[in-house]
DNA sequence: AAGCACGGTCGAATCGATTTGAGGATCGCG
DNA sequence: CGCGATCCTCAAATCGATTCGACCGTGCTT
């Protein structure tokens, strides 16, 4: 009975590839990768010898290299997150919705490549992994602008891409929200309570990232899609805004900063309508530390719906929007443009959640 | 003069590859790959004529998959983040290294690949990425415990590995801390202020994740390195605590949580020492809400040296960690793993940052 | 007994690029 | 005019697996 010539490892001085546990096995590399894939017919026997020899070789499993080649999937999903990761993972949203899509797309058997987002205005906008990365499908999460250089890059490597809150485009998939309308009905509740002047307390308009009070000439010349939505929302309400406060990130301590110019200012507003619950909950802690009762003094409302717990026992009043769906819905969406099709865009509802940080107008 | 036979995409009905651009342009594929790659001579008119073919055939660049499987490369490195992501990402810690990880490897043109690590008890310990993911270095952040399935499962695998704050074994890179003398470090600051009955905050001392006080027999039985440290680190003061308790994660309202139930307890410690930030400043909240002065009545300590601004006016007392380095330290080690060699352990120092929420003790 | 279905195995093609050593053209110089 | 040096270009091998179609026995059917 003539065993396989005992080469053991025959040529490769490196790791043991298929074709080595074959030749050991001696059966054919077809039969070696049935014994691991299992994607079709092989006796038990057989399959036993494959294994017996991929152990004494020391062979450590298909190269997933390999695998990839041959089926042209690389079973990766480039996420961008909109912003350096410093700053987007301080952001319960972006972690929330990053955490349901890892969810999801790991149980499609996919996994996330972290993809930083455009941070520095003065750095290059797109990163190389954008450029480079072999992934089947991209993530923009967390909104993209007009002409936005990361998703030109993506159209042109002609990798196809989901984008959350942004612009509805025919050749990409959208997810989006219902902001504009949620910030509207947040407005008229105020507007119920009585509250005739308000400031907001915005995201950043473009990369440059301002950090101050807008002129009203700028108020729609917004380049990022999430403030211009959200601000339209409140212009929706028919109110003029006493003032419009830029901030350059959803970051507590930025609210506060806002928080501390609106308030102090001489004509204080009696409301404070924020773009996002940490902003929010900046702008309370800066009325605490000025002294001011909220909301017997000045009312202030977020967006978002987070848990703040440190807030307590204040409860932010904010507009929940469905994050665990949204991580949900992207998986979905990526898993639609891998089986070639184009996924219609779809816009998640968003709902008023009234807290303690808002009341009756003073007076 | 011949042009090569006029056959735009050949049988390609899919993508245009190189070797369509090649046939189009009239050359070799070794020639239009240089064209691409630019690593090796080729003259101007031959690299326009490939591009000018490219363009006609909208070629959109080699396929990295391609390149990876020749290369035997990826260029992905995956990172196990300790715990859920949910979780995870709401630590700054994690958020700050993994932050600094990714910016050094992106310098390296490597990308950072998400893989969940070990969250529900009763869920399988590993993740399928972990077992066949395409990386070519793994990094395990926020500790191993004594036989991690996960390392197990990459040793198995022969995947490159960094462990931060594991346990240093010969065949993983090792990025540590010295957190043990940070802790002890801690400890002597407080006792120098005459406290004498400390209580514990901990992290998780196993997958269990426990919430409640631990018995002093359990003490020593902590899977989790970094809590072990830590703890250990106190102990090496010389003292015993009043009381240890464990939480299931490093969040606010666990340490919360552990703060009520400590301070409200019939013999209540004058000091607090936590193995996070996030946890002392849960006990904080926790001790304004029962009315008790911080430091006058207790004092509170943490670890980790974050800023926590809206924790505002207090700053808290804590050992900080070079976070930003210890990101960069994390790279290095992948960079060295990848250039075959193994790098030393390293072993990052931390340094003691007295704060405003620690005071003699009263009385 | 011929024919058929089927489980099991194998050979060869394929995925899309990179890389090496060989070879051809051109040029310069003696 | 010949020889060598230089500069490009190309054919072929390679990376490591998957997969399609062919092939070959068995065992069962009619």
């Amino acid at each position: 009975m003539p065993e396989s010539p005992a080469r053991r490892c025959p040529l490769s001085s490196q790791r043991p590839t298929l074709a080595d546990v074959a030749s050991t096995a001696g059966v054919s590399v077809s039969t070696a990768s049935l014994a691991f894939s299992g994607a079709g017919p092989i006796a038990a026997a057989t399959r036993e010898r494959v294994l017996a020899a991929a152990a004494e070789l020391g062979y450590l499993g298909p190269n997933p290299l390999g695998r990839q080649l041959r089926s042209g999937r690389s079973g990766i999903v480039g996420v961008v997150v909109g912003d350096a990761l410093r700053r987007s993972f301080r952001d319960p949203v972006s972690i929330q919705v990053l955490d349901g899509l890892v969810s999801t797309l790991g149980e499609m058997g996919l996994g996330v490549l972290l993809i930083p987002g455009p941070s520095d205005p003065a750095e290059p906008p797109v990163d190389p992994l954008v450029l480079s990365a072999g992934m089947d499908v991209a993530v923009l999460l967390w909104g993209s602008g007009t002409h936005d250089p990361v998703l030109e890059a993506l159209r042109r490597r002609g990798v196809p891409t989901v984008v959350v809150e942004g612009i509805p485009e025919p050749d990409v998939a959208t997810v989006g929200l219902d902001d504009r309308r949620g910030m509207t009905e947040l407005v008229q509740h105020l507007q119920s309570l009585g509250h005739e002047s308000f400031a907001c307390v915005t995201l950043a308009f473009d990369r440059q990232r301002g950090d101050g009070f807008v002129e009203p000439e700028r108020w729609n010349e917004v380049v990022w899609q999430v403030t211009r939505r959200r601000l339209d929302g409140v212009l929706d309400a028919g109110i003029t805004p006493t003032a419009v406060y830029e901030t350059p990130a959803s970051l507590v301590e930025h609210g506060k900063t806002a928080g501390f110019a609106i308030l102090s200012a001489p004509q204080r507003p009696t409301a404070v309508v924020c773009q996002s619950d940490l902003l929010a909950s900046g702008v309370v802690l800066a009325a605490r530390e000025l002294g001011l009762r909220v909301p017997d003094d000045v009312s202030v409302a977020g967006f978002d719906g987070l848990d703040l717990p440190w807030l307590a026992p204040d409860v932010l009043t904010s507009v929940a929007q469905p994050l665990a769906e949204k991580g949900a819905t992207v998986g979905r969406a990526v898993a639609s443009l891998l089986a070639g099709e184009m996924p219609e865009p779809v816009e998640l509802a968003v709902t008023l959640r009234p807290g303690t940080t808002t009341g009756p107008a003073p007076r």
